[in-house]
RNA sequence: GGCCCCGUAGCCUAGUGGUAAGGCAGAGGUCUGCAAAACCUCGAUCCGGCGGUUCGAAUCCGCCCGGGGCCUCCA
């Protein structure tokens, strides 16, 4: 089957086929350090991850990119602020970035270059672009001349002809021939000497102009020419649209070949902002107790292109339903393998469920068709487990189907570390069980129902099967009620 | 104003021409000492509204209502 992606460029669902049989560069804006991210910059890390995984999964040797922008003009200002060089100030924001990355189960990716660590790339695109009459000076700062490249607002469809050409625009602190061109290299100010974002060039002092790093950093990382470009859907214009215009002004190849972008995020209905208060990091909600398993799980449950409503009855939700894929999983280990020589439907339900979990990711990374076919997998497989036991192959037939579909949500092993008790802890559960199976024994079943409680306040469920009572920590509620 | 997206059961989310998939929540049942888990059954006679195209539309077209995004540095 054929793999197909929806492609900001053409607007439409076209089959990928990487440039190099096998292989697939992609390139992900990733965080500018001027603060923490945010849960909406999860979903679009969390679209990387599922791109990056599945891609993997599916056999390509994947190189995979994403960019740290420690230079900016918020960083500057709050540098400035504070005192500190930009590198100092970026630096606690970067760690932080990691280690969300790993809180979420984030695949990491090959190389993460940073803006100020490849500035000399970035001039050397600017040399060219000036070169090739696509760029001009003004006072020590270079512009993109968006009027010497016809195709320009290719990828964002936008009609720039109400924008009157030769408008200086009140609020613009540099002079340009035309208000839609924009900063490739912006001239020094004392603000930028004084925080360390300063660079010297062969035109004067400055710093790159946002658009600029990403451009130079890619080509560098993954060729002129590469397959797979991603980000939020606000970065279509003008980011990624001037990303297209300075590389393919400075090489004259085509840039990008597929451009997937991810749909904002609702928070409660809201669209997600500074001044409602909803920008959640990560480490407010992990504070709050939600579980980073939930919400990586939320994230990735709507597809990519459509909006998602973040909530944190959803972030409810969503910790029932691992729930519902752990007590599976669960089940799978410890189910008792049957006669060799016998038969159950157990082949069949791993084959169609990776088949049909396949063909929906296959569709333009449809997440939520994929989890359809995962849990119908997981029901008809449990139905065929009530029915009667299968041989040892045939179990590991269904164990491998479902962790070959965990290697692309990633949730099980991240639910599982969370659900980590300590060994104290675990200690006295099983002496307290022990006590329970003694009364059940005599069948004194006020006095077990009594331990079961009080196992039950320690935040302890203790379930009996045929094969003995087990317990799990009862997930704790992952937040306030009211919220 | 320009460009674009969305509105599916109580909630969340797939489906985009052939009669609605999955999760959560809910009801009944099997199992259990009781539970839990699992399984079985039930739930949208219908996919914001109205009109149209079609043998046939949630899916295409038009209008309306409601929500959202981008339009120079917000993922």
């Amino acid at each position: 089957m054929a793999l197909r992606f929806y492609n900001t460029l053409t607007r439409s669902l076209q089959e990928f086929h990487p440039v190099e049989p096998g292989i697939v560069g992609i390139y992900a804006c990733g965080p500018t350090v001027y603060q923490l991210p945010h849960i909406g910059n999860y979903r679009t890390f969390l679209l990387n991850d599922l791109l990056h995984r599945y891609l993997q999964w599916k056999g390509y040797r994947v190189k995979f990119v994403m960019n740290l922008t420690d230079v900016d003009d918020r960083i500057i200002e709050q540098a400035l602020a504070r005192g500190v060089a930009i590198d100092e100030f970026t630096e606690p924001f970067i760690r932080g970035f990691f280690d969300d990355q790993q809180a979420l189960n984030i695949r990491p990716a090959d190389v993460y270059p940073r803006a100020t660590r490849h500035v000399s790339e970035m001039v050397t695109l600017v040399e060219r672009l000036l070169e090739r009459g696509h760029a001009y000076l003004v006072d020590g700062s270079v512009y993109f001349a968006i009027s010497s490249l016809p195709q320009y607002g290719r990828l964002s469809r936008i009609d720039l002809s109400h924008m009157r050409a030769g408008e200086r625009v009140a609020s613009d602190r540099y002079e340009k021939e035309d208000v839609r061109d924009f900063a490739l290299w912006k001239a020094a100010r004392d603000e930028d000497r004084r925080v360390g974002a300063v660079w010297p060039t062969a035109w004067g002092d400055g710093r790159p102009g946002w658009h600029l790093e990403c451009s130079a950093m890619s080509m560098a990382e993954l060729g002129e020419s590469f397959d797979i470009h991603t980000g939020g859907e606000d970065l279509i214009f003008p980011h990624h649209e001037d990303e297209i215009a300075q590389s393919e002004g400075a090489t004259g190849r085509p840039f990008v070949r597929f451009w997937l972008h991810v749909k904002h995020l609702l928070i409660n209905g809201e669209k997600m902002s500074k001044s409602l208060g909803n920008d959640y990091t990560l480490r407010d909600l992990l504070q709050q107790g939600h579980s980073a398993t939930a919400i990586r799980y939320l994230l990735l449950s709507a597809h990519y292109r459509k909006e998602l409503n973040f909530t944190f009855d959803g972030l409810e939700d969503a910790r029932a339903a691992l729930r519902r894929l752990l007590d599976f999983q669960d089940r799978l280990e410890r189910s008792p393998p049957g006669d060799e020589g016998g038969d159950s439907a157990l082949p069949d339900l791993a084959r169609t469920g990776l088949a049909d979990f396949e063909a929906a990711l296959d569709d333009d990374l449809n997440a939520p068709a994929a989890l359809a076919a995962l849990f119908t997998f997981v029901r008809e497989t449990n139905a065929a487990l009530d029915r009667g036991t299968a041989p040892a192959a045939h179990l590991e037939q269904v164990r491998h189907a479902l962790r070959r579909m965990d290697e692309i949500f990633a949730v099980l092993d991240l639910a599982r570390a969370e659900g980590q008790v300590d060994a104290r802890f675990a200690a006295w559960v099983e002496e307290r069980l022990a006590q329970r199976q003694a009364a059940r024994a005599r069948r004194d079943f006020a006095r077990a129902d009594a331990i079961r409680a009080e196992l039950s306040a320690a935040g302890v469920l203790v379930e009996d099967t045929p094969q003995g009572p087990r317990w799990r920590r009862e997930a704790p509620r992952t937040g306030p009620a009211s919220a």
